[in-house]
DNA sequence: CTGTTAGCGCGTTCAC
DNA sequence: GTGAACGCGCTAACAG
């Protein structure tokens, strides 16, 4: 079990430590044939260098964090992949964290800043309030993507950059949408979480769009996913829109805040027997790959992941290179029209079927 | 951009570094008003302990590291919840780690095994053969979850557990099951990887069920995924049975190797005209929560992924704690008849609608 | 209960 | 081109 160290291999090979190092890293000043030497007898002997006392010496790691809330969200897959590129791309490691629901994102930074030589944090959803005491502290540019500002109200907006979709704004849009197509009676499902999340702006922009055009809101109508279970699952989509259903409230279309919901409310209202859209309309939000495979197709909201991610790293990189501030950007989410909602039928609601 | 460190907060509360390491670490033999008033200053300060000079000095950190090959494959998401679970009632950290596809799983453990002090690691996913070389630099149990053995040929299966469904087994199961629907035209699709894999592997009990029923394979039949794509993706799966499907060649039943291709392929197969299961059948693998929420439900053979997981942190730590050597096990899958699967209709092919 | 001190494994000055 | 010695931040003896 006792580690192999530089020490050692030093010995090996009658140099020494700093010879080893120097072959290691490889630096300039080194006879080609010693390095040689060196490296046959590290291959031979499996060495691999401690991590941790490097870290602890090094100064110019090029690395930069990305931690994600939520391992399960499949949301974020294609993010990491444009991420990983780029980043390959300026020559520069990249440290995945994820970051669990019940882990606070920012402490969890502040502990990678102090294992890495860290130049950077991207945020991958998450929360939008942070302690601004903490946010200070973690000393290299942040970026919070897909998440739009305020991501603290008492810290100022040039300490952080966000880039996201307006997601209050683009709900309201997919509420038009329905309202277009002739709904009135439109359920939407969402996450009841007291704080400040997407959720919540979602459904402000659910009570925008109802509000802009003289429809009443429906308490009766909103409804929570269950808090005590991963709030953007398929299971809790499901539980929810059954209630929902079960509830024998009348309504024509179910917005769901996030396309995960979207399948497991298609399930659950195809299991009760109803027919989308024929019966019910049914809408999403996040453009996830599995709602253009999913039958019936779900309309939903496009977040342009690609651009967002390649911007993502863009502003860092600006940041870094001390070629911009801090910046606040909204990208433009896509309303893509598919198999799951249809204009409202005449004369006839989803219960009397 | 100067590091706070232990040194500066044992001066700012008047002590010395050993005190502040005493409070920092849950020690006894501290003076619960010295300690509070240490906890108080780091909190004023935001300052969090170096981990790379932590774990150069510890020896008894309680780590577990999981590597898991695939960031995008959610079948891994409900065992690492699991996982973690059962790490918390254990007292140990745990480490986890993404593998690209690009990446050595062995070679990141080998890297984390330094950085850390690792008491155990758990692959899930990833290949088959390892270099023994490496295998043996690691120096900690090694368990490889949803892997059935063998890991390598050239190393004692005694150096390391295995823990998996029979995805021969398992595989040939389905295709009997279809097989007893009277399907006989029954296409698969597959991985198509030179190396040994669970692909090549529920493409033997394929061979293995039509074979034992005295059906010929039809090499039309045996379709491979494209393998410049994310192998079990949702547009693999799309692709490799609108190609099947366009071809021209007859059958009755589709066997995807995974759940995730079975979702792609029921897109193509609806967007063709088609019916599922009326004039196709379609079966996956792996038993996704997905596969119980799509539209129709997915027939497919289901792993014990809670039993899996369980099992797999039981055996490693049965070897940490020398209560048993290491173990090569398989867990029964459970073939789930769902709705994307029925009976062959008679006098009736797919081709002729 | 608390302070002093010796390394953990490595990278990095400096001399040579 | 190479080696000796120092210190990164921390924990764990060992004294006090």
């Amino acid at each position: 079990m006792s580690e192999i160290t530089i020490v050692e291999i030093a010995k090996k090979c009658g140099v020494a430590v700093s010879t080893v190092s120097r072959a290691l890293n490889n630096h300039a000043d080194i006879n080609p044939e010693t390095k040689k030497r060196i490296m046959e007898v590290i291959k031979e002997t499996g060495y691999v260098p401690n991590n941790s006392a490097r870290n602890l010496k090094r100064t110019d790691a090029k690395c930069i964090a990305v931690l994600i809330k939520g391992i399960t969200n499949p949301f974020f897959s294609p993010m990491i992949e444009v991420i990983e590129q780029e980043m390959e791309k300026k020559k520069y490691a990249l440290v995945l964290r994820h970051v669990e629901a019940y882990e606070d994102e920012i402490d969890v930074a502040l502990q990678l800043e102090k294992e890495k030589r860290l130049r950077g944090i991207i945020f991958l959803g998450g929360g939008y309030r942070h302690s601004s005491e903490k946010l200070k502290a973690l000393n290299v540019p942040l970026i919070f993507s897909t998440i739009g500002s305020p991501v603290s109200s008492k810290i100022s907006k040039a300490e952080y950059s966000t880039i996201a979709v307006d997601d209050k704004l683009e709900s309201s849009k997919m509420v038009e949408y329905l309202i277009s197509l002739g709904h009135k009676k439109i359920a939407i499902m969402t996450e009841g979480s007291e704080k400040m999340s997407v959720g919540q702006l979602r459904l402000q922009g659910y009570e925008d769009a109802l509000a802009a055009h003289n429809i009443e809101a429906d308490e009766d109508l909103i409804r929570y996913v269950d808090k005590d279970m991963d709030h953007y699952s398929l299971e809790n989509g499901y539980k929810t829109a059954k209630a929902l259903l079960e509830s024998g409230v009348k309504f024509t279309a179910l917005y769901c805040v996030s396309d995960m919901l979207a399948f497991g409310a298609c399930r659950a209202i195809i299991d009760a027997g109803y027919k989308i859209p024929e019966d019910i309309s049914v809408a999403g939000f996040d453009g996830l790959n599995m709602s253009n495979y999913y039958s019936p197709r779900i309309t939903t909201i496009k977040q342009p992941l690609d651009e967002i991610s390649r911007e993502t790293v863009k502003i860092l990189f600006d940041i870094i290179d001390g070629e911009s501030g801090h910046q606040h950007i909204y990208f433009p989410g896509e309303l893509v029209e598919a198999e799951s909602t249809a204009p409202k039928k005449k004369k006839k609601s989803a219960k009397n079927s």
